[in-house]
DNA sequence: CTTAATAACATT
DNA sequence: AATGTTATTAAG
């Protein structure tokens, strides 16, 4: 049964394909989604070419084949267990044991960089307090990759072999980069090029499947405001996998310095050049100042296409809300300003942006329905 | 703010 | 045509 459940549960993702290609530019073929009118998303069109992609081989050890122990646990009986990291969805399953985490720390690389640092899972969200105070505080990369690994096998992953594979209007075309946007008003994003995301190596440079997936190990996001040390996170992937010979280059562009003060909320400030626009934020994993919910917004849309994860899963499993809720946050989202309760679920969207890919599937398939 | 229900569109 | 997703809207 617990194959079926667990299956069931990551059920909900099926076979991914996506590429971190940046699309040729397919600008959302028009969803223009007249409010009360007829003829609402148009279309998404722009069918994205499947491609294979390695993210298999980031953590497919766990092919998903063996599962023994919750002789109970009928409904969600969440298969795997989660670190206490992750905010579990709403309701705390009842036969919450955690200490069957084999915690396979995977000895992955002996990336040469690293070798102070020895160990430290700076997996501490959570908790919001002691902040390190604005010093200096270079903390190697190599200290990445400690964190990275305690990634423990997770059948639950396997699933990323092959998420969804409902819709295929195309995700690449947005790219996180959040131009413009305007709440209301605009909503035209043209730019086809304003993807470069951080794999925004469309050049012809992947004869094969070079660059992995994306792995989702976007440790910096523009999305949030207020300061925040910056902390490169490099992400060597633990499951990078020798694969490409350049992993963790982004061409970021950051720019972007907006943040402080307004934030803004109608969105009325056109401001192509932040593009790229990533720097500032990044550790802070238990309690962020302001976000961007407009950016996380944007992000996650993307993020959930790029996965082809269906808003109701990623609504109900990941913020413990509808469909229809997170399809309207996800349109207007309002400024954190104005925001009071529904902070929470912004919140929720965030933290999801920052966990590792891990972590993000893990949470997917929490609660099988 | 959120849910739940439903219409509209997309995909297979 | 069937199935799946998202956008919308009314109600709590």
């Amino acid at each position: 049964m617990n194959a079926q459940l667990t299956m069931e549960a990551i059920g909900e993702l099926h076979a991914v394909s996506h590429e971190p290609v940046p699309a040729p530019a397919d600008l959302l073929g028009g969803s223009p989604h007249a409010r009360g009118s007829v003829a609402h998303r148009g279309s998404h069109l722009a069918p994205a070419h499947p491609r294979s992609l390695g993210m298999a081989t980031l953590l497919d050890g766990g092919g998903g084949d063996y599962h023994h122990h919750h002789p109970r646990a009928p409904e969600h009986s969440l298969a795997g267990p989660l670190h206490p990291t992750m905010t579990m969805a709403c309701e705390t399953p009842p036969g919450m044991s955690m200490p069957t985490t084999y915690t396979t720390l995977t000895p992955l690389q002996p990336l040469p960089p690293i070798s102070t640092v020895s160990d430290k899972f700076p997996h501490h969200h959570h908790h919001h307090h002691h902040h390190h105070a604005p010093h200096h505080h270079q903390r190697l990369a190599g200290n990445v990759s400690g964190s990275f690994t305690l990634m423990r096998d997770e059948r639950g992953l396997a699933s990323m072999n092959n998420l969804y594979t409902p819709y295929h209007k195309d995700v690449a075309g947005m790219g996180q980069s959040l131009s413009p946007l305007s709440g209301s008003g605009l909503g035209g994003i043209h730019n086809s090029q304003q993807g470069l995301p951080h794999y925004a190596h469309p050049g012809p440079a992947m004869p094969a499947d070079k660059m992995l997936t994306p792995n989702g190990f976007e440790a910096h996001h523009p999305a949030m405001l207020g300061r925040h040390g910056e902390q490169h996170l490099t992400p060597t992937s633990a499951g990078m996998v020798p694969i490409n010979g350049l992993p963790p280059h982004h061409p970021h562009a950051h720019l972007n310095a907006q943040g402080h003060g307004q934030l803004l909320g109608t969105a009325r400030e056109p401001n192509p050049s932040v593009t790229g626009a990533q720097v500032s934020n990044g550790s802070n994993s238990g309690q962020m100042e302001e976000i961007n919910t407009k950016e996380v917004a944007q992000r996650i849309t993307t993020e959930l296409k790029r996965y082809s994860i269906p808003q109701a899963i990623f609504a109900q499993r990941v913020l413990c809300r509808s469909q229809g809720t997170l399809s309207d946050l996800l349109r207007n989202p309002k400024p954190w300003s104005k925001l009071k309760s529904g902070r929470e679920t912004f919140r929720r969207m965030w933290k999801w942006l920052q966990e590792p890919e891990f972590q993000r599937m893990s949470a997917l398939r929490l609660a099988a329905k």
